[in-house]
RNA sequence: GGGUCGCUAGCUCAAUGGUAGAGCUGCGGACUUUUAAUCCGUAGGUUCGGGGUUCGAGCCCCCGGCGACCCA
């Protein structure tokens, strides 16, 4: 560092600014390689360019030296440069003053080296960006932290971590391309909410000076979004961040981006086939093919139409015996400790009974499968199912093992809802604080009248974790780790 | 929340309880066709922090920090 601090300074006193404002660039380092890839070795193609990259090899061969040169689409170019091109000072200058990782500005006519490089032969070099740290050595693997930690240096480094950036671009633009071609809205709905609501978590709590009141950081942008619906936007989407203050996994991130739409005269079907739709377009549009390869070589088949099975039926096939809405608490249980799921004493039937899914059916699940009709006493904002009783018109969508969606048939009955939330805020009053809260103005709006509808959460990050069999940390940019030290 | 493993040079990693090391990076030198260039030379350390055991601790014990994986 204090060396290339006294080279950043050398360069200052030779008259180049280490950090000059404006360069004379002419191409894209993608550009050179598209027009001239063709060049044999040894060609001259006669043009001249200006071109900007990050020296990632350097090799000095003493009156000759080679730089590899890499721009941030992660495209490279080798630079050369040569004593009687340009000059015994600037050759020197470029010996002395560029280190691995500074970004140089190199001017200079297109040529394929001898050994057929597609190389610049510099008539000039300029610094473009002086670099004080040095780059971790590029041919072995940053430790994961480092790579968490240091996004900026993993990007620099691993190409693969630019792709995998690029790629959430793609999808999240497929979904949002889709979605709109669909005749949906996307709109904005608050983070910030006087009170949260739209999934069972606990939220993160500030305050706002201003209101002197409490305010929570959204755990889902549903209860808005429905508002929207009742006002008559009846294909709404939002895409953006939900924040939930538990663990941290990896598959479990503390803000992590959701897709939740809502379609009127929609039913749950309807959404399972919309939603499949989606994920198979954005597959196709992202990776470019609806059969993904995951970085671990396993492969996820997305395409064709997908397996949807009952909740209930599932769980008592795999138990070998009827398990039903009515099964009481005590005998589920006896099961979960068969199984060995221990038991919070706050837990409700039905989310014994998704306990006893995820450990006897979800391991047999490999292609994506919609699980359908849950517990009434799990989902308050689900309208009950239509002929079975006990169970709401709910699925959860897994795909590679995890919940990859969830999709309702949603409850609009402002009586049923406001009796489903009171029983919520008894729970809540009992400790579980996870528990939903009677959100008296998302009643006031539903008593306005909501039409049947249909409604759809997609996990992003869980997708990019889908389409490329990386972690979460992977596929959130910036993850949340803790300070150092 | 529980368990296992890890933390040593800028990076990736070694080191029976007995003088802290290698490769790459860096620095100095040679080299006009190199691809992780090569060759010669050289520098580089609060072994995550604190405490304990010991003649002696990177290593053993305790507490704490950070991370990875597994389980709930």
């Amino acid at each position: 560092m204090q060396i290339r601090r006294a080279k950043r300074q050398e360069l200052s006193d030779r008259g180049m600014d280490p950090y000059p404002v404006q360069l004379p660039i002419t191409h894209t380092i993608a550009t050179i390689r598209e027009k001239y890839g063709h060049l044999q070795a040894d060609d001259h193609s006669g043009d001249e360019v200006g071109i900007v990259g990050r020296v990632i090899f350097s090799r000095n061969t003493g009156k000759l030296c080679f730089a590899t040169l890499r721009a941030g689409d992660g495209t490279e170019i080798q630079a050369m440069l040569s004593l009687d091109k340009v000059g015994e000072q600037a050759l020197e200058g470029w010996k002395e003053l560029v280190d691995l990782g500074d970004q140089v500005f190199v001017r200079g006519e297109v040529i394929s080296s001898r050994r057929g490089e597609l190389s610049v032969l510099a008539d000039e070099w300029l610094m473009a960006a002086k670099a004080l740290r040095p780059l971790p050595v590029a041919h072995k693997p940053l430790s994961e932290e480092a790579r968490v930690r240091q996004r900026y240096v993993d990007l620099i480094v691993r190409p693969e971590a630019a792709r995998i950036a690029r790629l959430r671009v793609d999808v999240v633009a497929g979904l949002r391309q889709e979605l709109t071609s669909r005749g949906y809205l996307e709109i904005e709905t608050p983070m910030l909410q006087t009170q949260h609501g739209g999934a069972a978590a606990r939220p993160f709590v500030t305050h706002s000076n201003a209101l002197d009141i409490d305010l929570f950081l959204r755990i889902a942008p549903e209860l808005f979004l429905k508002r929207a619906v009742v006002g008559g936007l009846e294909r709404v989407f939002e895409i953006n961040r939900n924040f939930r203050n538990e663990g941290v996994d990896s598959s479990h991130s503390p803000e992590f981006a959701m897709l939740e739409f809502y379609q009127a005269f929609a039913d749950y079907q309807e959404m399972a086939t919309i939603t499949r739709e989606l994920i198979q377009e954005v597959a196709r549009s992202a990776t470019g093919s609806e059969i993904v390869t995951r970085t671990d070589g396993t492969l996820i088949d997305l395409s064709g139409e997908w397996n949807r099975i009952d909740l209930y039926e599932s769980v008592s096939t795999a138990l070998g015996e009827q398990i039903t809405p009515d099964t009481t608490r005590g005998h589920l249980e006896s099961l979960c400790d068969a199984a060995g799921i221990s038991v919070a004493p706050t837990w409700v039937p039905g989310k014994l009974v998704e306990e006893l899914f995820e450990h006897h059916v979800l391991p047999t699940l490999d292609n994506p499968t919609f699980v359908m009709d849950y517990p009434v006493d799990t989902s308050p904002l689900v309208r009950a199912h239509r002929t079975k009783p006990g169970v709401v018109e709910k699925w959860d969508l897994y795909v590679g093992g995890v919940e990859q969606a969830t999709g309702y048939s949603e409850l609009v009955d402002p009586v049923i809802q406001r009796e489903r939330l009171t029983e919520q805020a008894a729970l809540a009053a009992r400790g579980d604080d996870e528990a939903m809260r009677v959100d008296e103005d998302f009643l006031r709006a539903l008593e306005h009248g909501m039409p049947p509808s249909g409604g759809v959460g997609v996990g992003i990050d869980r997708l990019l974790m889908n389409l490329t069999g990386y972690g979460i940390r992977e596929t959130i940019l910036f993850p949340l780790v803790k300070p150092e030290r």
